[in-house]
DNA sequence: TTAAATAGTTAGAATAGACTAACAAATTTA
DNA sequence: TAAATTTGTTAGTCTATTCTAACTATTTAA
């Protein structure tokens, strides 16, 4: 069975290869807080299992079967919160550091039996995607607040970036997955929005709406 | 933060105090599945830690910082159990393969919530006392079914083993705790039992009646 | 287009946890 | 009680995962 080391790698490889496909050493490290040697070692390991393409100083590629087997990871790290979240009453900034142990856990049947209790979900309580068995996740839709104009009316979804200070910056102004946004301005200088939504006005920094994805 | 390999050692050796209090290596790593050698330099581990008194060639006694440590992880295994069967459907012969994984995740407000959500049991699925968050364990007052009379009527309150295969023959004769017993026969030569339950009547073996704990 | 900075690699070492082989102490049996 | 058996220990090895120090390749900037 593979390691939880293992798994925790494949799992920043197969995130940072989203955007960009080529994913380099440094971020892996950066991601995971350990040294560039250890990086390198462990990546050697997984190319060893047909897990990336590795070639000296160049960049590396995950391929289909680390892609399927990372999936499978996130399967079970966003069934968890989602889980933690519907069926016993955590809140969205609480759930990511329990997830982050339990997607280890090895019992096909535990996640099974998560999935069937909530119906099947699509996604977790942070809007993304949450793979199928095999391994196949969905592509999102949904375009950053951040890029919509003044007038417009839209929900948000999902959230680019899922940090417990962000989180629970968005609690503090109420802002949850399927609230509905109205853009009422957006200042010229520095992009910062002023909206509508719930029956209050907020105004929501450039950065933060850029993380929030609506559609 | 303690290993897995740690935890699991602790346990096995809480365990195995109960009944003799003095533990011996053998009796360990019987257990654990692993050698001599792996036992002897994980004890010395665990006494320096303060966990155990180890002196060359004695048996080994576990201490009070060891004991306390140990009922957390086993009411952590014992919450998790009586959850999944509760809460999400498992059978009783289900549940310890998952626990054992469960029990080394690190997050108290993760196993508080599923003491909440299940009302504060104190038992688990297999009658097996659930320790309190301060690491005290209540102690069983049943005896085995082996020790009960003709004419006796009692009540199925725990078992003394809760291997799958057990637990599974168990279900295979409706034997569930809370189920109401009457030991009509005894047979002198092999202690063979003839019972009654829920309306119909079977013939248990010796075996089977030591590990079913009635009161 | 050379120099500086960044990114990636190798070598070597440390720790945890497992193992086998060899040996020593304690216990049981004859 | 002496021999045989069982139990426990030590020494040394192995794999996994991490690290630091030193080095090399690649990229960026002057
Ligand atoms: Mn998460
Ligand atoms: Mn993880
Ligand atoms: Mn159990
Ligand atoms: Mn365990």
């Amino acid at each position: 069975m593979n390691s939880q080391s293992i798994e925790n790698y494949l799992k920043v490889i197969f995130n940072q290869a989203i955007s960009t496909d080529e994913v380099n050493t440094t971020g892996i490290a950066q991601a995971l807080e350990v040294s560039l040697p250890s990086v390198n070692s462990m990546v050697k390991k997984l190319a060893g299992m047909g897990l990336l393409e590795y070639q000296k100083y160049k960049p590396l590629k995950i391929t289909d079967k680390g892609r399927k087997m990372a999936a499978r990871i996130i399967r079970k790290h966003r069934l968890t919160e989602m889980y933690l979240v519907e069926k016993m009453g955590f809140g969205w900034e609480e759930v990511h550091d329990i997830a982050e142990q339990l997607e280890h856990i090895q019992s096909p049947v535990f996640f099974d039996r998560m999935d069937e209790l909530l119906g099947y979900p699509q996604r977790d309580p942070h809007g993304s995607p949450i793979p199928n068995k095999n391994g196949q996740i969905a592509v999102l839709e949904y375009r950053p607040l951040a890029d919509c104009q003044p007038g417009e009316q839209v929900e948000l979804k999902a959230l680019g970036h899922t940090s417990d200070e962000f989180l629970k910056y968005l609690n503090s102004k109420e802002l949850a997955l399927g609230v509905k946004v109205e853009v009422l301005e957006v200042e010229a200088f520095d992009r910062n929005m002023k909206v509508e939504y719930s029956g209050h006005q907020e105004v929501l920094s450039a950065l933060v709406c850029s993380k929030l994805l609506v559609s």
